[in-house]
DNA sequence: CCAAAAGTGTTTGATTTACACCCATGA
DNA sequence: TCATGGGTGTAAATCAAACACTTTTGG
């Protein structure tokens, strides 16, 4: 969202993608604007950037007012103008965050509702807002493909299946289950944590970690 | 550069790395600055973006008036706030273009010099700008083995050992000529135009082009 | 004993790397 | 004929992709 300034200065907004997976698929959260221009649109969620602090911490303070979620990924995409066609003085540096769905509790308000939405499924959309969508698809996916980045969406704990799953659904293709596994493995991304969970009539899953939470390439 | 204003206001500035093959070296092109602050440093150019245009269109402008180069690859690298000391509430989309340094004049005034640095040998700068410029090189670098980009760093005609130098100064590392070529061809990147150039006591070297001028990712 | 998901290795093909000799030219 | 850089192919190694059966559990 980007608040409105006086039209004749520079406005320097943050605007966030913030993805999570749920229901083993990926969403995005959206806010709805209760303001002119655009009220009662769905936006990216965003502020003004004051200058008081670094740009990037104006992302993450946004990103925990909205979802709570600390200790997240967050990258910054790129900056552009003229998303905000109320103001052509303004520019919006745009970020994305992976969050981990169970960590959350959205902040709701009467007049501030967020709301988790496919992001395969987005359409109207306050601003230019989906293009800065369509970049951060984009970016998460090649990011999924060479780095470990997926600890940020997933619990502690989880199952080498949960972690296809999540991989799957932002990839939006099906892998092989030995050749998955093998891989991750091999890569040094996660490793069991000894624990099992049962949680059927069937054989017990194995329960991994992330070996590293800092964000490495491989 | 980035141009001083009043320090309670929002500042936008844009910065270029600009880089060029040079004697087989990567290079980087740096202004002094004539003004304070940081008064006869050297800067990466820049300048700040008024709203007038887009924002890339900003650095193109700066970028030719610096160089005269047209049609070279410009991409956004990053924005940051805090790079100019002097203005808290200052931020800097910083870019990175590749020219041809055959095709450069450089705009040579008694207050402004231009001036082409080797860029692993580039030490004090103004503000924090070898922060931008090592996120250059990471950038050119691993740019450079999954794309084409290399055909603005090119003239239109070259000959594989040309290319290979281009390529072997920006990674920093000897590729094998055999395995080199095999790749640029095989990937579709170039192709030979059917001339020769002689310039010595050896055979002739083909003469290639690039297939495609648009950034490509192979 | 049945249904459901978990676990596990090997083979094939594709890609990448390493490596050495002959060719064309001008002096 | 010599010195210099230009041109070329093959074998080995590594990596990626395809593929099916057995195990554990609860009901």
């Amino acid at each position: 969202m980007q608040p409105i300034q006086q039209a004749n200065e520079n406005e320097i907004a943050t605007v966030i993608v913030i993805f999570a997976i749920k229901n083993k698929h990926l969403n995005i959260l959206l806010v709805k604007r209760s303001a002119e221009p655009e009220d009662n649109k769905w936006a990216l969620p965003g502020g003004t950037w004051t200058g008081e602090k670094k740009l990037q911490e104006t992302a993450t303070a946004r990103l925990q007012l909205e979802t709570g979620a600390k200790d997240v990924y967050l990258e910054q995409l790129f900056t552009i103008s003229g998303l905000n066609n109320y103001n052509p003085k303004s520019i919006a540096v745009c970020y994305f965050a992976l969050v981990n769905e169970k960590d959350v509790t959205l902040r709701a308000e009467k007049t501030w509702q967020p709301k988790w939405f496919n992001a395969n499924q987005i359409n109207s959309l306050a601003f230019k807002n989906k293009v800065v969508i369509e970049k951060a698809l984009e970016r998460i996916e090649s990011k999924l493909q060479y780095s470990n980045v997926a600890y940020s969406l997933l619990p502690n704990e989880f199952t080498l299946r949960e972690l296809q799953e999540t991989y799957e659904a932002i990839i939006g293709k099906k892998f092989d289950r030995r050749n998955f596994r093998k891989s991750m493995i091999s890569n040094n991304i996660i490793i069991q944590n000894g624990k099992f969970r049962k949680s059927g009539a069937y054989r017990p899953a194995a329960l991994y970690k992330f070996i590293s939470k800092v964000p490495t390439l491989f």
